[in-house]
DNA sequence: TAAAAGAAAGTAATCGCTCACTTTCTTTCG
DNA sequence: CGAAAGAAAGTGAGCGATTACTTTCTTTTA
């Protein structure tokens, strides 16, 4: 948080963006002010409005952030597996992994998704679940076909089951407010998932 | 709506609490302010200030409302079911049925707990969960010594689990705008849940 | 190449608006 | 009638956004 002042316009656009990442992770998204951005940037509040047309704008623009390096790691990490089975783990441990660095992250997806008006950014965080989803959906298939996963499990059941794991683990760190929890809990959490969307010899 | 006015200060504050449980089933928790509050009971935005002595006050009598209604029903399925993984069975659905009645409340707890600062309200959502938590570890570990829950499961974890697959579920009725969603899907869910628990043969 | 010109980035004050809450007066009902 | 409940109007604080102006960086040109 140490910048010099004077920054051209993208550098400072993509500091915004990760100013607020952070800021979400130490207070509620929604009570996020432009002033308290500004402030973290060593900024005046009315600076902002040089690189963003509007404070849904700089949302916009987090959550096209998120949905860049989420879906990157993600599927950096299904590429790496042997198996539909094992890319669904390693899917789950990086998710996690970028959620204990974001903790932010899932509150401002979840917050924005409650709003009633359809905004840029609430049309960006359905794609991103959207595409996710697809991501999962297609494993899942695959390792019903390849035997590693129960023929009886429906997809849209194991997507869902897939994501509210690691939802509980975000509500968890929630309590506990300890973000490094979600790392570590995860395979716990994954291993139980596995079981039962796991064929049986 | 249609209420007669000058009621009783305690039959306001009842209708008060219902009214913004029904408005946090339309619109964003965080932006329900004591105006819309008022419009919906047909009073005068100062008049709620006779009954209650802040905005966080109401939203503590939401609180409290909540806790009441949903533990009394899932206690009421757990005490009314034959075994411990019937009775997680039970509360599961009784929870999904809860939450498809209300679909504001998953996201007012949600939001609550998201504040930094800790409100009365934000203590009684913490508490809630903590003796919500406390049931369910109990019926798992009942579970584990009776046989129908695998040994090798860790208590916290399938707490975490029971409650992340009810999450899950929430976040897709978000999505999909369909409240009913969560009953319909809830047995699905739990099947899939419990794969994950129980014991083998 | 160095000074001038212009573009880009930031400041500080302020505006319009919304919100939670207060105050004063009025209505209802036992 | 008197106490409780509500109406109506108002207050002050905080918010996003705008504006006029200043500072810094970049490009042009004699």
């Amino acid at each position: 948080m140490v910048n010099p002042r004077y920054l051209p316009a993208e550098t400072r656009r993509a500091e915004t963006v990760e100013a607020v990442v952070a800021l979400a992770a130490e207070q509620n998204p929604g009570e996020i002010t432009t002033a308290a951005i500004a402030k973290r940037l060593g900024l005046t509040q009315g600076a902002l409005f040089r690189h963003f047309p509007s404070k849904d704008a700089i949302l916009e623009a987090v959550m096209g952030w998120v949905a860049e390096r989420l879906l990157a790691r993600v599927d950096a990490a299904i590429e790496g597996a042997g198996s539909p089975l094992a890319a669904m783990e390693a899917a789950f441990l990086a998710h996690a992994s970028f959620v204990s660095e974001h903790p932010g992250v899932p509150r401002m997806l979840f917050g924005e998704l409650q709003r009633n008006q359809d905004t840029p950014a609430k049309k960006l965080v359905r794609t991103l679940l959207e595409h996710y989803g697809q991501r999962l959906a297609r494993l899942v298939e695959q390792g019903r076909q390849q035997g590693e996963i129960d023929p009886g499990i429906d997809t849209h059941v194991a997507v869902s089951g897939f994501i509210g794991t690691l939802q509980g683990l975000v509500l968890q760190s929630l309590l506990s407010a300890e973000p490094a929890r979600i790392r570590t809990q995860a395979p716990a959490a994954f291993a139980l998932y596995r079981r039962g969307i796991g064929s049986r010899p």
